[in-house]
DNA sequence: TTCATGCATAGAAAAACCTCTATGCGTACC
DNA sequence: GGTACGCATAGAGGTTTTTCTATGCATGAA
């Protein structure tokens, strides 16, 4: 019964798109709504483990690692990098896939430009 | 005597440039201390309020506001607000010039793109 | 000089965060 | 079935962050 796990991923739209920015204040700076939801996406790259974690998938052969490739590089134990890769998950920067024992991360690689459009339009 | 105020600027290389990327892991990944500098970078913007600071500076006529323009948009207290310009401005993302009695804020363009693409070169 | 304004700093309280140990659940192999 | 492995969750401790009130300093006007 792995479908729950296999299905983390964010789903519902973590950032305001091209399309849908939403209500912009009067001056035309972004909503107080949509500031939270992208400061959520930074929020998740600004320790220093998650981006090392971030770097160390891309790196990785395929694009991809799971869990116990990542604890000897950055030298922190199981549970407190499953716990990182969850943040990241949830902010919609890396995907999850449940492969037998393992469970697979992948970077989503546009992810963090899209949030920084959104402050910087121009 | 304000020379001291108006140099907080950033200084340092903030992140570590195309030449200056500092030893990669074997695998290719960041080092620890380059994803420390970039972690700074975005801890700056895992924060709701300073994304909307940095989107109402941008928005601002001549790209530039000071405190006083700010606080009634985010509905923070005076202190509360220079508090987060301070960490905007010793994350590179800001700069301070003060004029006056006003200190006037503008958004340095590249400095969130520069951090972004340290973790993807791609 | 005196006063008002704009901003920074200091200190404190509450909330959030990072990391650990302990433990539970699912998969694969014997 | 039993055991080993990979990963997630729960809870706790210590640190950091966010926000406030109180206060101080500099500028510009009266």
């Amino acid at each position: 019964m792995l479908e729950r796990m296999t299905t983390i991923s964010p789903a519902r739209p973590l950032l305001p798109t091209k399309n849908s920015v939403g209500q912009r204040e009067p001056g035309g700076a972004v909503s107080a709504a949509d500031a939270e939801a992208i400061a959520r996406v930074f929020k998740a790259l600004g320790d220093p483990t998650r981006v090392r974690l971030l770097s160390l998938i891309g790196a990785s052969e395929g694009g991809e690692a799971c869990i116990c490739d990542l604890i000897e590089p950055v030298g922190l134990t199981q549970p407190t990098v499953s716990h990182h890769m969850k943040l990241l998950v949830e902010a919609g920067l890396v995907t999850r896939e449940q492969r037998g024992k393992w469970a697979y991360f992948a970077v989503v690689e546009d992810a963090m430009m899209a949030a920084a459009s959104v402050i910087c339009p121009g």
